[in-house]
DNA sequence: TGTACATCAGTGAACGCGCGTTCACTGATGTAC
DNA sequence: TGTACATCAGTGAACGCGCGTTCACTGATGTAC
């Protein structure tokens, strides 16, 4: 094993190299990222990426799963001092507006000639996110309250295929609590896709305060449909 | 003027590249659209293309247009035949789900170097779908109702600017109306841009039945909140 | 403490590729008389 | 109807560019004895 030493100056070198390629994405956008473009701006050539990244997609998977992984934490963050689900939307929205090129990156049209990983990383860390909002929105039920959400009737077919997901996370509803998270999750990441995309722009710089009285009206049109 | 005979071709050969873009994109995605591989995909040179379109840019443009006047056209037809708004929200996804390449290239991450023209043409295409929702959401209400609608108390600078938005189309609802509809608007485009973009694939084959629903929930809400 | 050796970050040179665009041209089609 | 001319779709050749990746190398840093 290599020295602590050298270990630390090659982790900040990654480091270093990422928040370059971030910065890349930033200006250019998701799809104007580039291996030289990086090396480029830290003022090394391409083929020393090499000794950090074994090619271009292993970067963009790093990037990919980091920002999951800083968007799930931004939102766990502003629960963690001001629960409910509708400061856990409010941090999804900034944070997604405040890093518009990242939150394209991974929520945006997929990357002209990438490939994500066979292992899984990615499908993970984009994961993290849902169960946050369904502890903000559901917390205060009890599950069988939830399996008599008043969603309009489930086939047979989709209502096992919504019981059968795989448990953690968005599995341990009943399925009709599903049914409503599934609406909920698009309606909160429409709003803010459309912004973040600059298909709202017509409104202006009151966005957030529109987005917020979405997010409550939504809230509540969610709570009237669950039983006491 | 040249000959009618000589236009006809020209049209012809216009759509044939059109045609082939589309094809294009539909394999390799909206970042995949290339001059040199639409010339390849018709058996001609590059350089012909530039006798139909002065530049890459413009191509493009061309194909952006068509796409969201095709959407527009694809939502009118369907509620010309069964109208409402859940119908209406359904022939938009589909339209989406049948077209998701070409979905992406209007909705998804704006394409690297491409830069939209001064005149507004995307934009003024753009605008085409609003209006029928707005009909078939609000065309039974006065007004009077829609001024009144249940939803979270405006500030006088959010209500002003809602309320001087460009007449045609949205700018036509009173200040509650809009922020209804805006929250409306990303619902359904949250859904369906989830399911266009790859990110609710989990849900398996039944997504349309789950989208069905949630608009049918959707919009007993909204009606909900319009005042007799 | 000194020395031989291993590790590894970084470079120089090069590869083959695809891209948008320009230019000078050819040759078929259509028009004017 | 025939002929000179204009139009214009298409080609061949070329431009300069940026891309990811590979290879053989140098030279500084760290390790073992």
């Amino acid at each position: 094993m290599s020295s602590p030493l050298r270990q630390r100056r090659r982790t900040a070198a990654t480091r270093e190299i990422l928040d370059a390629a971030r910065e890349q994405i930033g200006v250019s956008g998701p799809a104007g990222l580039s291996l030289r473009s990086v090396a480029r701006s830290l003022e090394m050539t391409v083929q020393a990426l090499y000794h950090y990244f074994p090619s271009r997609d292993e970067l963009i998977t790093t990037l990919i799963t980091e920002a999951y992984l800083d968007l799930a934490e931004a939102v766990e963050r502003a629960v963690a001092t001001s629960p409910g689900f509708v400061p856990a939307a409010t941090a999804f929205r900034e944070w997604a507006i405040g890093n518009a090129p990242m939150f394209q990156l991974i929520y945006g049209t997929p990357l002209p000639r990438y490939e994500a990983p066979d292992d899984g990383r990615t499908t993970a860390a984009s994961r993290r996110l849902a169960p946050v909002f369904i502890r903000e929105l559901f917390g205060a039920y009890a599950p069988a309250q939830l399996a008599r959400a008043d969603v309009p009737p489930l086939s047979p077919e989709l209502r096992n295929r919504l019981d059968e997901l795989p448990a953690p996370g968005i599995g341990t509803l009943p399925a009709p609590a599903v049914a409503l998270f599934v609406s909920v999750w698009g309606h909160v990441h429409g709003l803010v896709m459309l912004e973040a995309f600059g298909h709202t722009a017509f409104i202006g710089p009151l966005q957030a305060e529109l987005f917020q009285g979405a997010m409550r009206s939504l809230l509540a049109d969610v709570e009237r449909r669950i039983p006491d």
